[in-house]
DNA sequence: TTCCAGGTCATAG
DNA sequence: CTATGACATGGA
């Protein structure tokens, strides 16, 4: 196994900031289960067939990866809204009207959402039913180690649905998926047949494409809205999680109502950009923010 | 030891 | 359409 070789730690440009604060929340929250802690100010992690660092010198939020392709840089620079498209979106929320969006927005100033690959997100979410947060990036970590291809030293990509529809049940297995080994298994068997499934489902509308993921095995309501939000970028869909009944019924008074009734109150409350209000809310509530 | 976790699915009313 | 359990595994 070859090890890595480096390139130099250059700045990350981006238009909104990710507090040295908020870094580890947005890596590590809930949202992409493929980066680490691997020092004290240094994460880690696996994008695409790329390892990346990311390390805070000074004030100054700094990256290295193994790619050092032009190709690479514009991935980054995607994949943390470099731009800032989505703290645009989010001025445009009723954070003045609304004190508990305003709470969770001060919470994490310069949180996103990762514009992470269809492909990531549907095998992470598919294992995330029932699990902590930790415990899905070690399941996700096991399936790359065990089904995907080595990259270097103990990096590997995450393993394709040909991969996970041809595993072993001994391989399966060691990867302590629980009962979401058949969820992987049965997703990765559909989509083996079509293996252009990310463009197709991309054409379809939001209604679509979220009832359209809910006909895999092991995706539901919540996770097609978590892959929809994370994998397709689209900022309107609202994932209904434990979480968000929490907040929803305990913060905005909302006792008795079902998930799909939140789901519709989010969309309606919090608009266009109701996925981005829900990760900022999402965030501040799991590590007690809120106050609830 | 018991309980619960970014839920889904099958079954029953 | 809503309500209820089972489901594998591991950490608190």
């Amino acid at each position: 196994m070859p090890s890595l070789r480096w390139t130099t730690w250059r700045p990350l440009a981006l238009q909104y900031p990710i507090p040295a604060l908020t870094l580890p929340e947005q890596l590590d929250g809930g949202q992409a289960f493929r980066w680490r802690l691997y020092q004290e100010n240094e994460w880690r992690g696996v994008i695409g067939r790329a390892v990346v660092r990311l390390r805070y010198q000074g004030a100054t939020l700094e990256w290295s990866s193994s790619d050092d392709s032009v190709a690479l840089i514009e991935k980054l620079n995607d994949y943390f809204d470099a731009k800032g498209a989505q703290a645009k979106l989010v001025e445009k929320l009723p954070w003045q009207s609304d004190t508990v969006l305003y709470q969770a927005l001060k919470a994490y100033p310069g949180l996103r959402i990762l514009r992470q690959d269809p492909h990531e997100t549907l095998i992470g979410f598919l294992c995330s039913s029932n699990k902590r947060i930790q415990q899905i990036r070690t399941m996700v970590s096991s399936l790359a180690q065990t089904l995907g291809e080595p990259i270097a030293e103990d990096y590997y990509t995450l393993p394709s649905w040909s991969a996970i529809a041809q595993a072993s049940a001994v391989q399966l297995k060691s990867c302590a998926l629980g009962y979401r080994a058949n969820f992987l298994q049965g997703t990765a068997q559909k989509l083996i047949d079509r293996p252009d499934w990310e463009n197709e489902f991309r054409q379809l509308p939001t209604r679509e494409l979220i009832e359209t993921l809910q006909t895999l095995p092991g995706v539901g309501p919540k996770v097609a809205a978590c892959v929809t939000l994370f994998g397709f970028g689209r900022w309107e869909s609202f994932p209904v999680d434990t979480w968000m009944v929490q907040v929803l019924t305990q913060a905005y008074g909302l006792q008795g109502y079902s998930a799909k009734q939140l789901e519709m109150f989010g969309r309606a409350h919090f608009g266009e950009a109701a996925g981005i209000a829900q990760q900022y809310l999402f965030a501040s509530a799991r590590t007690g923010r809120l106050g609830i």
